[in-house]
DNA sequence: GTTAAACCTGCAATAACTGACAGGTAGTTT
DNA sequence: AAACTACCTGTCAGTTATTGCAGGTTTAAC
């Protein structure tokens, strides 16, 4: 537990990313796994994600894996992105919520040396999406005792992760997140809702004119072409959010 | 810990949402706070989120916060909308990130009895957001020494209560998910990019009006009255995801 | 072999957005 | 007083989206 609290300050300390990659196998060594993956999904537009990606998985795996774009098909990825719980590989491998086809992908990293694993879904602000695995080169009852352990450890310190990379990209910052006026948030807010620069400007209670204003202001301060897309990259960095 | 695992087991088996409060009072009795409260929004267009909420607070107190529209300003809610890790409410009435008119709801809810606690942000798939909260009326160091015990343990169930409140509300379901046509995707996927019916035709190979029929159609499974309001819908709902 | 779903295309009229022009006020900071 | 920011408004020409019409093919399921 103390060596936990350890790692949740050295994460909140960190000023760097570059410290990651050795906090992650500080856990795995923690929690006696041979391999770990760490994967996240920063979208800045649908298309276009930032994705940071630490690992020890043995390299000619990562190979075949990235260049067959297996990230599309793998069950794990599929699980992890409309579930929360941890689950187990063996889970994955035995459920029927998958074709063979894409559980072929899981047997392929067994024979490549992930043996028995488990991973943890990310979830972050809109859109944010990653993974956490461990994995060990034996699939023995012995490992499959530690999961039990493990699960907790990695839950209290995801978050601490999730927390340090938020705060990290920030600091390392390359494109500051755009300001927008209240004025432009509110445009852009009933634009999302469907509605035209007319009914904006009645809500509003301003003119056609300005509405569309304040929207192709938003627009250029996102960095969009157009409206359409001024609305998912407001959407997808959090600048206009359900609760306002 | 065999407590909590019966508590996972509840929530995977669990058939109806009227079986939440009942859990969420078995976790509060578990790391033994006399108040919880569990809140989660999941939005269905930028204005409109489904809002879960239950909890055991002082009803005098949770009416006072409703009318006066505290979620807005309230210091835990803006803390939990950006960052992950849980964090004790003397955390927050000390930093410096909030206005002392925002404070004020602390102290308000301090003199209605809810003298110490503890939060976590929740956060899902696209745009959802929530909170679940334990307090105590009395706030002793005895008390204090609970947190560190209690926060692991809610760590590990709120997984699981966000995976039981998908698949219940999939299962009480009012109106299922829409669903989209690989090609309605596709076009919608380049419509979130900011590119124009033509464009998009150009990109997929197909004649212009093909393009403006996916994604006139993918507008009305969506129950969206235009193309902007198909776009922040299939963003908010994931049917488009960055992932593909 | 019928049915259904997904996919594809064209035309025409209307509605809505975009971009470039040109200007204004109110409030705050330097 | 000058500079800055947020806010506001107008016109015009050009581009793009929406809607309703009418029709087609391909593929897989029953």
């Amino acid at each position: 537990m103390k060596v936990v609290m350890e790692l949740l300050e050295r994460l909140q300390k960190a000023e760097s990313m570059s410290e990651l990659p050795g906090i992650l196998e500080a856990i795995s060594n923690i929690v006696e796994f041979d391999y770990f993956l760490f994967g996240l999904a920063l979208p800045n537009s649908i298309t276009h994600s930032d994705i940071l990606m630490y690992d020890n998985y043995p390299s000619e795996w990562r190979r075949c894996y990235d260049e067959a774009g297996y990230a599309k098909r793998d069950p794990i990825v599929q699980y992890s992105i409309s579930n929360y719980m941890p689950v187990t590989w063996s889970q994955i491998s035995d459920s029927k919520d998958f074709s063979k086809n894409d559980l072929k992908i899981m047997w392929e990293a067994e024979a490549s040396g992930l043996k028995a694993g488990f991973s943890l879904p990310i979830h972050g602000t809109v859109g944010e999406f990653g993974m956490i695995s461990f994995a060990s080169a034996r699939d023995t009852d012995e490992q499959r005792l530690k999961y039990a352990e493990a699960i907790p450890v990695i839950q209290m310190l995801v978050p601490a992760i999730q927390d340090a990379v938020k705060r990290l990209r920030v600091a390392e910052d390359k494109d500051p997140p755009a300001k927008l006026t209240k004025r432009e948030i509110e445009c852009l807010t009933w634009a999302t809702e469907g509605k035209s620069s007319w009914e904006i400007s009645q809500i509003l209670g301003c003119s056609e004119r300005t509405a569309i204003f304040h929207l192709s202001n938003a627009a250029t301060k996102l960095g969009a072409t157009n409206r359409y897309q001024a609305i998912s990259k407001a959407l997808l960095s959090g600048v206009i959010n359900p609760l306002f």
